[in-house]
RNA sequence: GCGGGUGUGGCGGAAUGGUAGACGCCGGGGACUUAAAAUCCCCUGAUCCUAUAGAUCGUGUGGGUUCGAGUCCCACCACCCGCACCA
């Protein structure tokens, strides 16, 4: 072969056809092999492929590969988080059908998929909008529903009254709808429930036995699901109600000079029944902002009601506040105030003149000792507290919840922090709720034989709202259960329903169930799950509680869905703009020496921060483009270098051109393999042994960075190296420990030396353990811990002699200039240190 | 405010408490060429210098432990991320 140059734009075909006939990447269950299962989180089909999902699935593929190669049968799919909101947007904007234009950019993202070449298995392929799919879904969620975890109640939900539709927290911008700029409304709506807050528990302790997971991940979740223990108690009102409080500091329960209850309150609601004064409060205290500025300045705000409550020990009457602060969703709505121990209850008293007390000092010499201008809310000895002084914090806790509980009025609870998670969404792109609601039987399940609802195709979205109420047929049905007129639920599920047990769908796909429990005992747990970390509280969190709640009601014997959890950086790229603070893309910029000018006019451009890529800022590098240019093995191994994975990875052009360089730096070694070569090279051979085992174990750990400098070193070694046998030997290392990484190269390199089989399908090279010791090492000598020289010796050299060595030294001798030597310090193979 | 992370050359980053800056990018010099591209070779932390040598400084800042600290401990600074009136 003659060819000097690698040329991807025919070798990336060919080989990405070849793997497919072959069905190189078809997962075989029944395969005896250990099984491994690598996933990433499956893209939403916005239209395109983009960087961040390159990295990601670049990632994801090295493993895969990797795993391939190292004996294992590997499960690596790609499927379609195909339900969401864009899809309804485009309907709306392009007046295309949701289903049609999701289905187009399917196609187009699984051939730019396909282009990059990923080690997948297609035949495991779905969308979750497949009919298939979600009526799986549907029939999972009734048997959630059998067992009590689904419910459904009145909730207030962000009501757009413009687009008569509900929002999600994220979609109100100050207070408005973030397409129609309607001034959002509260609205009481039915609503469906799936119960995690069941879960909280588990969910909470399962974070512990999660060691591959990243721990800020775990934090998140555990501070997400917040645990606190406490005590629920009531005070006794002077109306002659009883009003239950929460708190996690029982301890402090003498120093409480107030109570006060949230402006949703029962209490609240019931005082502005016939006191406009009060209504008036309620409505300041709704108004407030709820951006971040607007809590941080917002001030504390009271409305001091007649009413008071009795200390349930001292007796004494407290007034009862409605307050600003208090959350009408946390705890029961009401709190005891302690100015001294809690900075809220500081800042409301200060602000209205109630008594600040101390009840935890340092020492309790200090009982008297005056407040200062902010709370103390940390740990101490209970003092002016009665019966409680002289205890710790937890004694006090202790004692105190115990006599609540003796004397029968209050409890010690836990309260959580995760709310049950509300799935009905106003949408028609979604899992249709299978639901019939009849006036003579109420809430009947679809039938099981019904599945799956599936959703209308005629529909138009001319008209704001939920496309599935007014259709003109769809939601008119019978009653299942009484035969009379009864009508469909017309809410769908949150698109997270979806993505919450697909890799189970993944492992096994039988037609007549969601899944099939022995092919999930044999793939689950995903021993890699890689994405991105904005992921890391609510997806993770509903795929861990769907994965324990259908493992609860005995589907398969799998708690934890995701073994070992990667979170990957963005990919980022400088920015550009023009004076006016507009926004140009890469390739409407060039260099002009030092400076950035257009290149349409040569105006100069401002180059700013390196940030994300995105459509906003227009620093947006589209895969295809470079694929084209450079072949997709150069864009893999850009992705794979220098960032560690976990890191943002800045984009640049001579980046992928380096990488570029590389592939064909690669190409003519490969070709300078010579099958008549002879003789030993035991310095490159030692050196390709390392590199074999300290790639595997990089891989392993995930820090393809270190992989790929390990690889560019020993090319270096090969490229310089005489033609040898070890040389043979250290540039088929080569070619294999770049073969999961650059896969096309590699198998046409392979080809050209003379294989006839796929690399795909080659074991990873064997190693000689022999072969990693080196038999000279490079020894430090300092004198006052600064190097003056470096001597080279047998490797084992004795402490003595290593000395001897360093002393005799000239340049050790000219720094000592005769100086007292008190001690030598010798560490074998490493270094000695003279001291004086 | 609470929680977490990061900080090393011009840039991305390496470095079981043991030679800081591997590897890549950028930059400089040279070879090849009519020329360019491609390729190859050399140099590339800073300062000093009597310059093939040598010295000093150097991993955000200030302390500490140690024969020896990018790495361990204490305090601080900056930036990034998450949560946020959670009782």
């Amino acid at each position: 072969m003659t060819e000097t140059r690698f040329d991807p734009s025919s070798a990336d075909g060919r080989w990405q056809s070849a793997w497919t006939q072959a069905g190189t990447f078809t997962a075989d269950s029944n395969s005896d092999k250990p099984k491994s299962y690598i996933l990433e989180m499956f893209p939403y089909p916005s239209g395109r492929i983009h960087m961040g999902h390159v990295r990601n699935y670049t990632m994801g593929d090295v493993l895969a590969r990797y795993k391939k190669m190292r004996g294992c049968e590997v499960l690596h799919p790609m499927g379609w988080d195909a339900f969401g909101m864009p899809a309804e947007n485009a309907a709306m904007e392009k007046k295309v059908h949701p289903g049609a234009w999701t289905r187009s950019n399917i196609e187009a993202m699984k051939a730019q998929l396909q282009r990059i070449g990923f080690a997948l298995d297609w035949t495991r392929e779905f969308a979750t909008c497949d009919p298939e799919y979600y009526g799986h879904e549907q029939a999972l969620f009734l048997d959630m529903y059998e067992v009590g975890l689904v419910y459904r109640r009145s909730s207030e939900v962000n009501w757009d009254p413009v687009d008569m539709t509900v929002l999600a927290n994220e979609q109100v911008i100050d207070g408005k709808g973030w397409r129609s700029g309607a001034e959002v409304e509260k609205r009481k709506l039915d609503q469906w429930f799936l119960k995690i807050t069941d879960f909280a528990e588990e969910l909470l302790d399962g974070l512990g036995g999660l060691e591959d997971w990243p721990d800020k991940v775990r934090l998140m979740q555990e501070n997400w699901i917040g645990k606190s223990q406490g005590l629920e108690f009531s005070f006794d009102l002077s109306s002659g109600e009883k009003l239950p409080v929460y708190t996690t500091r029982p301890d402090t329960i003498f120093g409480s000079s107030f109570v006060a209850v949230a402006a949703d309150h029962p209490v609240a609601q019931a005082l502005a029944a016939d006191n406009t004064e009060v209504r008036d409060f309620i409505a300041e205290c709704k108004r407030g902002g709820t951006t971040a500025a607007a809590l941080e300045t917002a001030e504390k705000l009271g409305y001091r009601t007649p009413i008071t409550a009795r200390h349930p020990f001292t007796g004494e009457a407290m007034p009862l506040f409605i307050a600003n602060f208090v959350l009408m969703d946390y705890g029961t709505g009401a709190v005891m105030g302690v100015p001294g121990h809690d900075q809220r209850d500081f800042e409301f008293a200060t602000k209205y003149g109630l008594p600040i007390v101390r009840v935890v000092a340092s020492d309790p010499a200090l009982a008297d000792a005056p407040m200062g201008d902010e709370a103390e809310p940390g740990d101490g000895v209970i003092v002016n507290s009665d019966f409680l002084d002289g205890k710790s914090v937890g004694e006090a806790k202790a004692d105190v919840i115990a006599r609540a509980e003796q004397g029968d009025w209050g409890n010690g609870t836990t309260v959580w922090r995760l709310r049950d998670w509300g799935i009905s969404r106003q949408r028609y792109w979604g899992t249709p709720i299978p639901f019939i609601h009849c006036k003579a039987c109420e809430i009947v399940p679809v039938p099981k034989d019904q599945l799956p609802v599936t959703l209308p195709d005629d529909v138009d979205f001319e008209i704001p709202g939920n496309p599935l109420e007014r259709h003109p047929t769809w939601k008119h049905t019978t009653c299942p259960k009484c035969g009379g007129a009864a009508e469909r639920e017309t809410d769908t599920l949150d698109t997270f329903t979806n993505s919450s047990w697909y890799f189970l769908r993944f492992a096994s796909q039988p037609s007549d169930a969601p899944f099939d429990p022995a092919e999930i005992a044999k793939w689950m747990p995903v021993q890699h799950y890689i994405g991105g970390v904005e992921h890391a509280i609510l997806h993770l969190l509903y795929a861990r509680f769907w994965t324990r709640a259908l493992s609860h009601i005995s589907k398969f014997d799998v708690k934890e869905p995701f073994a070992a959890l990667f979170t990957q950086g963005m990919v980022t790229h400088e920015t550009y703009s023009l004076g006016d603070g507009s926004w140009l893309s890469p390739d409407e910029v060039r260099k002009d020496g030092a400076d950035w000018v257009t290149v349409k006019d040569g105006t100069p451009v401002t180059s700013g921060r390196v940030v994300k890529m995105s459509k906003s800022k227009k620093n947006v590098v589209d895969p295809d483009n470079i694929i084209a240019q450079y072949g997709a093995d150069a864009v893999r191994w850009f992705m794979l270098s220098d960032s560690p994975p976990e890191r943002d990875l800045p984009w640049s052009e001579s980046g992928i051109e380096g990488c570029y360089r590389f592939v064909q730096r690669l190409w003519r070694l490969f070709g300078q393999y010579d099958a008549n070569a002879a003789g030993e090279d035991k310095a490159l051979a030692r050196k390709a042994h390392q590199a074999i085992v300290a790639v595997a174990e990089d891989i392993e750990a995930l820090g393809f960075n270190k992989a790929v400098a390990r690889i560019y070193e020993l090319t270096g070694a090969a490229e310089k190296a005489v033609s040898s046998e070890s040389r043979n030997f250290a540039i088929r290392a080569v070619l294999h420990l770049i073969a999961p990484m650059m896969p096309h190269l590699a198998e046409e390199a392979h080809e050209r030396i003379g294989e006839s089989a796929l690399i795909a399908d080659a074991p990873w090279p064997e190693h000689d353990p022999t072969m990693l010791v080196e038999d000279e090492v490079t020894i430090a000598i300092q004198h006052k811990g600064k190097l003056r020289d470096t001597i080279t010796v047998p490797k084992g050299a004795a402490k003595e002699d290593l000395e001897a060595f360093a002393l005799a030294s000239e340049k050790v001798q000219r720094s000592l200039d005769g100086a007292e030597i008190r001690k030598v310090i010798v560490v074998p193979d490493r270094l000695v240190n003279i001291v004086t």
